[in-house]
RNA sequence: GGGUAUAUAGCUCAACGGUUAGAGCGCUUGAUUCACAUUCAAGAGGUUGAAGGUUCGAAUCCUUCUAUGCCCACCA
């Protein structure tokens, strides 16, 4: 890349652009073009040149919306996707990573309404009309849209940006009215008047999940309703109360019957009661009576269902009283609620009042203004009916995908990390009502229905006779494209968002109209998200993709918890507390942030992002940097102004690995190695369970305190000509193994070390179990003690650093070994000036004891303070209760009788080893 | 009310029934022409939230409790 040496400290943003645009040219982000294995039996994987088929791997990004820009939440979904795109790539499969944005609709009109009002538009719908306001918000959503896919690219996120799809192109709006018309003529999508969420603020309705709900203190009023007192905390809705209900087997009220009837005085005169037994009340709640308000209460609609009784609406789509409550009419609830409760004190209908009641109150999560329920004409999905083809409901199709598998077959099952939220999806299924797909807003995909004439919306109806005919249209027409002839009007509604987002995993691989991609990529192979819209989404892709496909829409969901700050607190814009990635990247470079989010993050787990741990990203990229700056400095061969790529076509850099095996290698040489297998072998278990972060600490120990620390220590004294080769061979492995993790650090050395193809299609690394055997850990190990026993033992006793030192060591069978070493020791900044190595020998005088197991050391010449001899005491006090507890538990017959074999031999090993320890500490 | 998660060093997290409970950050002491001060060496710091139980052996399994977070629910 460049012609210089390698600038001392890796600056991100002179490379990180460039590095992507070359990605990008490659064309490997489109599997199409990827060099592809294809799994041959017993002979291992072969790999095969492009365009031939290799073994797919799907990934869909979801769809961030385009109501804004991306947060830290998006950059830890990016890392994710993409850490697990690139070890897939690299591994040989033929990986898609399909990016795409969410019109959110809401979501998006909430937001474009708010800055149009902010602007002094009092109501933009009427002000605008329907196709003015939508042609404001797509304008709004494209440049939203456009920001995002800029940000994706710069978390380096490896996407085939030719597959690019939107939830509201045309392509989607396909796919959207082809399943709609499907279900209709299944009979699975109904139009009925149901009590649903009313967001009188977005003037729309909301889903369930839709709906937060806040604590609030209110009176709770006790109310004269006949011979019965009722209780209620929104008098408001009373006025039409017609029905009081109670427990059938409660005792105290006997002597009603269900389907008596009484006249009694109510807010605004004589009303004609019927009495209602049914179970669903709790008699021990209050009176355990209460009267119903069907329009405005979910319990209250579903009693009056099932006893077939009739309703009526108290309050308008504005939240204001509607005639039927006399003098209030036209005030707002929270206004007109204490008058009614005086109203009724002063006609004594009032028992008592209950201050400070806790109630809990419905809101938007949009608008977090209050949503009452009414009931409104809408389109549901029925989840219960009987998929004619299927014989099975919806609810069914969705439970059974991850509990027995999609159509009893273990292999179309959805594994769900952490497993315990396949738990809450199943209570979700059994609690879930139909699904209210219609919204009463613009910014959507329009329901895909006609009809011939336009009805109207009545305010008043009979719920148990007119439910079935109340706004029948003419002529209705369901189907893909406008109908032919005349006086056709489409249904004003929109669908939920959630609809389109459900056909995700395949409406973005040209499903209806293309078959080929949907054949290769579906279902996708995994999916991640976090817990928070499991439901929203995560059911819905499931309810769709079975029922449409027959197919399961992913087989692995990895769900990730929420990024908190310092203080354990959600990040939002509300709060101000809100980190915009990009300035992270600008400060730390991306590889520290993917790295920083994903660091100590445990599936299914909120997880804490603050600087520090940012920076700590950086340095171990820094650390990577430098590794490689010296071995590229060290096992350079020609004069320094020699550059990098001349160093590979003078035939040094060749590729290591294949002379690895023979007698030359060093103590050191072989411990490397044999960690350098041990890490490519775990780091692939960790891959498979989705262990990310337990994989980049792996990599960070062998990098910083395997590699850094002391195998590039020991080559600058160990210098073999073999040295340069392993030293090349190491850097090229963990290049590979943390290029998902850091992508752009990774692939700037690839090329510095003279690569000319890109590191992002590499093969991954192997673990030679073999080699691994080979390559004997344990002689290094014993220099490592050895050394840092010195080192330890020469800081304890504030012994200068410059100042050298004699070392007689009392090394007992291992004496050849050590010897061999010798100047190896002396060379790791141990501060010897002379090293004596004996099998054994008498104690010495005034010299500094140190122990490595069996293994004595005295250091001569320095100063045998009264420091050493706490040290040693401490040590030999330590050493002494070691040994008793050991000691305790062989001699526990229990314990050698239970305990396996192997333990108790262990156990007896490290007692015999302290005891030698502390025979030798005693001597000295 | 039901469910679920978490509780380990000052902070953020490991340790997945095997015995002196480990890292990083922070702190203390020291180093400095060497690939890296975005560095290096060394150190201090823990009755593993509490109490019982199972086991030869428990941070780990069981029970109860406490604290905190999240999800669900029809207390009118």
């Amino acid at each position: 890349m460049s012609n210089k040496e390698l600038p001392k400290a890796y600056n991100p943003a002179d490379y990180e652009d460039a590095i992507y645009k070359k990605w990008e040219e490659s064309g490997f982000f489109n599997p199409d073009n990827l060099p592809c294995e294809i799994p041959t039996k017993g002979r291992g994987a072969k790999r095969v040149s492009q365009g031939e088929k290799g073994e797919p791997y799907s990934i869909m990004m979801p769809p961030p919306n385009v109501t804004g820009v991306l947060h830290l939440g998006h950059a830890l979904e990016n890392s994710l996707m993409d850490i697990m795109a690139r070890y897939q790539r690299m591994n040989g499969k033929k990986v898609l990573l399909l990016p795409g944005t969410d019109h959110a609709a809401v979501a998006t009109q909430a937001k474009v309404e708010k800055i149009l009002i902010e602007q002094g538009i009092k109501n933009p719908r009427q002000e605008f009309g329907r196709e003015k306001l939508l042609e404001k918000i797509r304008k709004y959503a494209e440049e939203s849209k456009s920001t995002i896919l800029k940000q994706i690219k710069k978390m380096g996120t490896s996407c085939d940006w030719s597959r690019l799809a939107y939830t509201f192109d045309e392509a989607r709006n396909s796919a959207v009215n082809t399943v709609f018309t499907k279900m209709y003529n299944d009979g699975l999508i109904y139009r009925g008047k149901r009590i649903v969420n009313w967001d009188a603020k977005l003037q729309t309705t909301i889903s369930d999940d839709e709906i937060v709900w806040q604590e609030e203190k209110v009176p709770f009023y006790y109310l004269q309703y006949g011979p019965f007192v009722i209780a209620t905390a929104r008098p408001e809705t009373k006025f039409g109360d017609k029905y009081v209900v109670m427990h059938p087997d409660d005792e105290r009220y006997k002597k009603y019957k269900h389907g008596d009837k009484f006249e009694c005085e109510w807010i605004n005169g004589k009303v004609s009661a019927t009495v209602i037994k049914d179970k669903i009340i709790d008699p021990e709640f209050g009176s355990g009576v209460m009267t119903i308000t069907p329009w405005h209460d979910m319990v209250d609609f579903e009693i009056s269902q099932r006893h077939n009784l009739s309703g009526e609406q108290i309050i308008d789509f504005n939240g204001k009283l509607l005639p039927i409550a006399g003098e209030f009419v036209g005030m707002k609830i929270l206004e007109a609620r204490p008058k009614i409760a005086e109203k009724l004190k002063a006609k004594g209908l009032l028992v008592k009042v209950e201050e400070n009641y806790l109630h809990r109150v419905a809101k938007g999560d949009r608008s977090n203004s209050s949503v009452e329920p009414q009931i409104k004409e809408q389109w549901f999905v029925d989840v219960n009916k009987t998929i004619p083809s299927k014989n099975k409901s919806l609810k069914d199709l969705m439970r059974e995908a991850v509990t027995v598998g999609h159509n009893n077959d273990p292999k179309q099952k959805v594994k769900i990390t952490p497993e315990r939220f396949a738990k809450t999806y199943l209570h979700w299924i059994d609690n879930l009502r139909d699904w209210c797909i219609s919204r009463q807003i613009w910014w959507g995909h329009r329901i895909p229905v006609y009809y011939r004439k336009q009805g109207m919306t009545n305010f008043q109806f009979s719920i148990s006779n007119e439910m079935q005919n109340a706004n029948a249209k003419d002529e209705i027409y369901v189907g893909t494209g406008q109908p032919r002839g005349e006086g056709w009007v489409q249904d004003e509604d929109t669908l939920d968002t959630w609809f389109s987002s459900g056909l995700w995993t395949f409406s973005t691989l040209g499903w209806p109209e293309q078959a080929k991609n949907l054949k290769t990529f579906h279902p996708t192979s995994w999916m991640q998200m976090g817990y928070e819209i499991l439901f929203f989404w995560m059911a819905r892709m499931i309810l769709m993709s079975t029922y449409t496909l027959d197919q399961i829409p992913f087989k692995d969901v990895y769900i990730h918890g929420m990024l908190r700050n310092e203080a354990g607190k959600k990040f939002s814009k509300s709060s101000g507390n809100n980190i915009d990635p990009l300035e992270v990247i600008a400060k730390f470079g991306t590889d520290a942030l993917r790295l920083s989010v994903i660091a100590g993050i445990a599936p299914g787990n909120d997880s804490k992002f603050y600087k520090e741990k940012v920076e700590g990203a950086r340095n171990m990229v820094n650390k990577l940097w430098n590794v490689a700056r010296y071995i590229i400095i060290n096992c350079h061969s020609g004069g320094s102004e020699e550059r990098a790529t001349d160093r590979i076509s003078s035939g040094f850099y060749r590729s290591a690995g294949a002379s690895l095996q023979n007698d030359s290698l060093t103590a050191a040489d072989n411990w490397i190695l044999n960690r350098l297998q041990t890490l490519i072998a775990e780091v692939l278990a960790d891959f498979d369970n989705f262990r990310f972060s337990e994989a980049a600490e792996r990599l960070r120990v062998f990098t910083w305190d395997d590699l850094a620390d002391w195998y590039l220590e020991v080559s600058k004294f160990e210098k073999t000509y073999k040295k340069k080769e392993l030293l090349q061979y190491i850097l090229e492995n963990i290049l590979k193994l943390w290029h998902p993790f850091m992508p752009f650090v990774t692939e700037v050395l690839w090329q510095e070390i003279g690569k000319k193809e890109l590191l992002m299609v590499e093969k991954w690394p192997k673990s030679d179990a073999i080699a691994s055997l080979q390559h004997d850990k344990g002689e290094f190990e014993v220099i490592k003690d050895i050394v840092v026993a010195i080192r330890n033992a020469r800081a304890e006793n504030k012994v200068e650093p410059a100042k050298k030192v004699k070392a007689v060591i009392y090394a007992g069978k291992k004496k050849a070994q050590i010897e061999s070493q010798r100047e190896l020791i002396k060379s790791l900044r141990t501060g010897l000036s002379e090293l004596e190595i004996e099998t054994d020998g008498e104690k010495i005088d005034g010299a500094i004891y140190a122990a490595v197991g069996e293994i004595e050391i005295y250091l001569l010449g320095a100063v045998d303070s009264e420091k050493e001899k706490i040290r040693l005491e401490k040590e030999l006090a330590n050493l002494k209760k070691v040994i008793k507890a050991a000691e305790v538990r062989l001699t526990n017959k229990e314990f050698t009788d239970k305990a396996p074999a192997a333990i108790v031999k262990k156990e007896k090993d490290k007692l015999k080893g302290w005891q030698v320890e502390l025979k030798n500490l005693k001597n000295s």
